[in-house]
RNA sequence: GCCGGGGUCGCCUAGCCUGGUCCAGGGCGACGGGUUGCUAACCCGUUGGCCGAGGAGGCCGCCCGGGUUCAAAUCCCGGCCCCGGCGCCA
């Protein structure tokens, strides 16, 4: 049974909680609660008059033609009874489906409380984070309470918005008269490093049983509803004009999709995939935030974990996903924390999420570039994903979802560009990215060098 | 894009012309039970969703959405998808 209707009929309290925690409406619930029981009482009201219906239908198929007329009489009379009930049954039943889709997912025990993003709590801190004597206050505010080895330095690495352009890694200027802000031209060193980073997260997914999978780049309307709130649409959709297509923000969603429809079967669970995808967003809600550089633009590669699984194992893959994002970033030798959202911060969708936040030397703070949630039934009721047995016997309930970036490029190209920068400009490629680089001649294989940009700049 | 064929309860398929006997028949698979020294074969039952107490009973369900009718898998209209042929294209 779908957890958030399970929740509404035998533990309201627990329903009434998250969305406390979430700052949501109670009252919600208490509607949802009245609405559900409306239905309940209207569908046994109609189910028993169409009763009566069929079996008036079925005594007029064997009726002598002398009785017929009377028969059809009544028949048309109890139709239009039943028309009206019918009627009150489908308003209540939008209403009664309208509230319960727009109940965000059930809020984990294990989530933080709180409302903003100093509520998040930071899990875990790895690497040695490098920090600029300027920084090392705030540095400390943010470790504070873990011990966390770090390296303090004089010099401030140039910021990567600054650094791709003075260096003519990337062209924003150019990007912003062709297509408009937040867009990019990305150049040598910096394409290389982006299809070195994909190989290298595919390669180490691959290698854990994940099936490799580039999705389709665009969805209709319906398989996407499954899959986002209602305000994630505006916020970061882009539609294509005159089809019911939408491009993805991530291949989360097509491969969610991927399987609407379908009952698993208990042993082909868990399905891992690792999606492969251009992202395109608006970021609507971002004005003025990190407008320069590529660290938030509306169109990026990303290599995502996917997995589909049974609502015993989903706790556990949750904090498997999370690992495996580590240990990418452990493999790049990137200082970053694990952070547990808090309550007020998680997305309608996720029951708890885990960000993953690099540290930014220029920028003196981590910041997030990996995002890992368990969905859990959210999106398998909308999609209607269950699993059985085995395939073609009785679903026993719906799968649950989960979804981890794995890399996404431009973040993690920027948290590259920021960490490993010398003080003379050179930036260290890192080492596990070799292997991906060497088969092509004019690949930056050990460092990239700074260099004036290509192209006089201006138009 | 055009012409033709088609979408049926996990898979395959019957029914659709000629609306009611279809609360959709059969085969395969799956699950439970029986028979058998074991396996195989065979036999019986179960195998979509919802309301209800996981009872009795009932409602809905034949790609999706409308319509005609007392009654629609079956007739009509609109949409989506799949297959074949032609055209176009990397």
């Amino acid at each position: 049974m779908w957890s958030i209707l399970y929740y509404l009929r035998n533990d309201p309290e627990k329903l009434r909680w998250s969305q406390r925690v979430r700052g949501e409406s109670e009252e919600l619930v208490d509607r949802a609660i009245a609405l559900d029981a409306e239905w309940r009482k209207l569908r046994a009201e109609i189910d028993s008059l169409r009763h009566e219906r069929n079996v008036l239908a079925s005594k007029i198929a064997r009726a002598p033609p002398a009785e017929k007329g009377a028969l059809v009489e009544a028949a048309r009379a109890l139709d239009r009874k039943l028309k009206e009930a019918e009627e009150r049954l489908a308003s209540v039943e939008a209403e009664r489906e309208r509230v319960l889709r727009s109940i965000p997912n059930v809020v984990h025990e294990s989530v933080p409380p709180g409302r903003s993003e100093e509520d998040n709590v930071p899990v875990r801190f790895w690497g040695r984070p490098r920090v600029w004597r300027g920084h090392l206050e705030a540095f400390l505010q943010q470790v504070k309470g873990h011990s966390v080895e770090y390296e303090v330095v004089d010099w401030r690495p140039m910021g990567h918005a600054d650094y791709v352009e003075a260096h003519g890694l990337a062209d924003t200027e150019r990007a912003s008269k062709v297509a408009g802000a937040r867009f990019y031209y990305m150049l040598d060193g910096l394409v290389w490093l982006e299809l070195a980073l994909v190989m290298y997260a595919l390669d180490h997914l691959s290698k854990k049983g994940f099936q490799l999978v580039i999705p389709p780049y665009m969805l209709r309307r319906a398989p996407l509803e499954g899959v986002i709130s209602f305000a994630d649409f505006e916020e970061m959709i882009y539609k294509i004009e005159g089809e019911d297509l939408y491009l993805i923000a991530t291949a989360e969603h097509p491969i969610a999709a991927m399987h609407a429809g379908e009952t698993l079967a208990r042993d082909e669970l868990p399905l891992l995939y690792a999606g492969v995808s251009p992202c395109f967003r608006k970021e609507a809600g971002a004005h003025g935030r990190d407008t320069k550089g590529i660290f938030r633009v509306h169109q990026f590669t990303k290599v995502e974990q996917f997995v589909f699984c049974t609502p015993e194992e989903s706790w556990e893959w949750h904090e498997r996903l999370i690992r495996n994002a580590e240990e990418l970033y452990q493999g790049l030798g990137i200082p970053y924390r694990v952070v547990n959202i808090c309550a007020g911060e998680l997305g309608v969708v996720a029951a708890k999420k885990y960000d993953l936040e690099a540290w930014f030397p220029a920028q003196g703070r981590y910041r997030e570039v990996v995002s890992c949630s368990n969905t859990t039934d959210y999106q398998s009721y909308r999609l209607n994903i269950r699993y059985a047995k085995a395939r073609g016997a009785p679903a026993e309930g719906y799968v649950h979802t989960l979804n981890s970036t794995a890399i996404a490029t431009t973040r993690t190209i920027t948290a590259i560009l920021e960490n490993f920068q010398r003080p003379d400009g050179v930036v260290e490629v890192p080492k596990v990215l070799r292997k991906y680089l060497e088969v092509f001649d004019e690949a930056p294989k050990d460092y990239i060098e700074p260099k004036p940009a290509k192209a006089p700049k201006g138009s």
